[in-house]
DNA sequence: ACCTGAACACCGTTCAAGT
DNA sequence: ACCTGAACACCGTTCAAGT
């Protein structure tokens, strides 16, 4: 932050510097903004510099996935540490985490990366589970049990997955439609 | 059907031959292994065929995209005729429907297409649009009030696309599993 | 340690020319 | 009408050479 520009390096690139480019590349232009070349442009080297800090691009992404998966680390440790947090309110404020659509984008592409990148994937999987394993925990604090809470999160974690990949982007779930549909899970 | 062997062609490539051969090569090798040189390669022709049928790759995916929702139309025909069955059968043949995992890879594809694609998000936005309607029919149907049954449809037809993205291949909607799943949202 | 510069393979696209 | 063959631009990747 110290930098005043990419444009007039003085220091050699680090890693984070690429990262860093590589998101604001994802931001602007999406999906297959994400090309080496234009990153090299962005930061004024030639490609032969993203090789000597990458083996190649599928390595760049998992650091992208790596990255993003730290930044959210701290929003999945407060979904954690909320053990002693009353479990409905809880569960509403991790649906209230979940409906940002600002993060939305940035999640289908390494969604989308998932398919044919297996360490995207792996990486993926693991932060789902660990969201699952809240989202269960949450239900089964409220007093439900194992096969009923089982359930009741899989199906919120799955409306939750479903709502990020739907294909209507105009459908997000506004407040009022989240309480009414905790309330609807958490009925006897 | 008739035709032997496509390697030894008498008679020009058809449009239904690309799209077919197309469909081979996602099948075989998933998303990235549809190249238009290997398309040829199959096919025993050069690129310059392939421009001569399609306009360029975005219009062969669309041909794809579309031949796959015409494929599904059936299925899609069978859930509308279906409004003179017991509602909540036809909830239950839905959700059988949408739990064939032999579909899913296609479909994934369709929507990683449709993240880069405006002409094949249209599409899937379409499709989508009449499952939906056709399970909130159901709920309807079956007696809930409409924002009652907008609310569980959605939580449905949610859960069904949150399965189809799972990250987790192993998680499978079970027929217990779906016929506690229709219990549970069909409960007063 | 970090980067340049030039090369190479691969892929999408174009197009004049063939039958 | 349908396809060949050759060209071109773009992109990922490699690597010897520079500082």
């Amino acid at each position: 932050m110290l930098r005043v520009m990419a444009s007039q390096r003085d220091q050699p690139l680090s890693f984070d510097d690429w990262v860093e480019a590589g998101f604001a590349l994802l931001a602007e232009g999406g999906f297959d903004a994400l090309r080496i070349g234009r990153l090299c442009e962005r930061l004024n080297v030639t490609k032969g510099s993203f090789y000597w800090h990458f083996a190649d691009i599928q390595a760049y992404r998992a650091a992208l996935v790596d990255s993003w998966t730290e930044l959210r680390a701290a929003d999945r440790r407060r979904l954690i540490s909320m053990g002693d947090v009353d479990p409905r309110e809880r569960l509403a404020r991790m649906m209230g985490m979940l409906a940002r659509p600002d993060h939305w984008s940035v999640e289908r592409v390494m969604r989308a990366w998932a398919l044919t990148d297996d360490r995207v994937g792996e990486s993926v999987r693991r932060g789902d589970q660990r969201v699952f394993a809240a989202v269960l925990q949450a239900f089964t604090d409220y007093g439900f049990e194992p096969g009923d809470a089982a359930l009741r999160s899989g199906l919120l974690f799955g409306a939750g997955l479903g709502l990020l990949h739907g294909s209507d982007p105009a459908v997000d779930a506004s407040p009022e439609v989240r309480e009414r549909l905790l309330e609807f899970l958490l009925r006897d």
